[in-house]
DNA sequence: CGTCGATATATCGATGTGATATATCGTCCT
DNA sequence: AGGACGATATATCACATCGATATATCGACG
């Protein structure tokens, strides 16, 4: 699940254990508030796999030539970091390898049937821009699926014996958010629908078109 | 965490393990998906804490004299177990304790610092009749001060230079979701206010009024 | 000049999950 | 008749994650 997090920002570019948990606090802290407890471990075990290796420490902050990712404030930091002439207490910079994004890519699609976490779906969706056009559109009805099915199990238990005001209240509230959800998943299935019209107008009803997209 | 689950469902009546998890899947299974992992070990605990203790395994399922409990399915279910003249699996049947009581009653009103989890609260308010109506009405309050707090950091989150498409969506969404939680949590107090208000005209400016309350 | 807060890595115990093992019983299919 | 299957029931395992804590360096601020 956190490797799923720590993958997809090595992805972009080299990183150190505390940058990383910074950034996942600062731009997707919405579900993501990884400890240190478990984001050291989790790098050990994924350089320990072969997905990442430590590479010498960088004497600067590499700005960001990927753009997107806050770049007014690490230049500030990269600033601060070269003119102290410091390297903070030694930092352990990592590098993902081809094998770690083949597992990075492994997850975010992976329909798992496991940990229907809102916490992992959030996840694959911030690093949704990864994705083929259908995969992503795949990811989204799936997670729609999901939340139509809890919905109906929620109704469920609302029209049974429940009689506390309060646990009541709580059912309905939980089954106003999941119609919420829904409808703005619906929003977004229909943006990327209306994407990959335009994208591909000629071949339509091509059915093998998802499985090995000719380019992106 | 669980432990208030399971000390919640004792403190009305007595059970074993397999029912309790059935009832917290089915009448608030919207946050709590306990798995036996978690549950068993649990009771152990709370056993050796002295919070519960386990008692001659029923004959028969009690049936639930506390009413506002799933009670037809639970009567089906109890002429079934004594038709068939079958304990199952030897059952250990829990009953709370008077210090598992005040461990509950402390993990109810504990304003821990800890935890933010929603499913916390959610449980809290689901056993939000054990409590004091002001303590219920600061469990509230509480929870929305949280909130607020929340989406200050969210909005400022989305104020930042994220460009990614589908990160804002999910900070956008986010917001809104948390903006509804506000408002639900709005009507909660409004309608708790007025309870208050209702039973207690005399002393509107008792400001010790919540410390030791006379009764319930 | 000394303390505080940010940067940085690391480890610990407690708690929770998912998978699996074991056992009994009723129900349904053939 | 019998056997497969699912519900009931308890228990344990490996693993993931969290929160707290320890350690260390540095810049800033009074």
């Amino acid at each position: 699940m956190l490797d799923l997090a720590i993958l997809g920002l090595l992805a972009e570019q080299e990183l150190h254990g505390y940058e990383i948990r910074r950034r996942l606090r600062d731009e997707l802290g919405l579900f993501v508030n990884i400890s240190f407890g478990s984001l050291y471990p989790a790098l050990s075990r994924l350089e320990a796999a072969g997905a990442v290796t430590a590479v010498a420490a960088a004497p600067d902050v590499a700005i960001p030539a990927t753009g997107s990712l806050g770049g007014e404030r690490a230049v500030l930091r990269a600033r601060r970091a070269t003119s102290g002439r410091s390297t903070k207490r030694s930092r352990k910079v990592y590098r993902i390898t081809d094998a770690g994004l083949a597992l990075f890519e492994r997850l975010l699609e992976d329909d798992g049937t496991s940990t229907d976490d809102a916490r992992t779906f959030g996840l694959r969706l911030a690093f949704a821009h990864h994705l083929a056009p259908q995969a992503r559109l795949r990811l989204l009805e799936r997670r729609r699926a999901q939340l139509v099915r809890r919905l109906a199990s929620d109704r469920a238990r609302v029209a049974g014996t429940t009689l506390d005001v309060y646990v009541r209240s709580l059912a309905e509230h939980s089954t106003e958010a999941t119609e919420h959800d829904i409808s703005w998943l619906d929003r977004l299935i229909e943006s990327e629908r209306r994407a990959l019209a335009a994208a591909a107008p000629t071949t339509p009803s091509d059915h093998r078109l998802d499985r090995h997209p000719a380019t992106h």
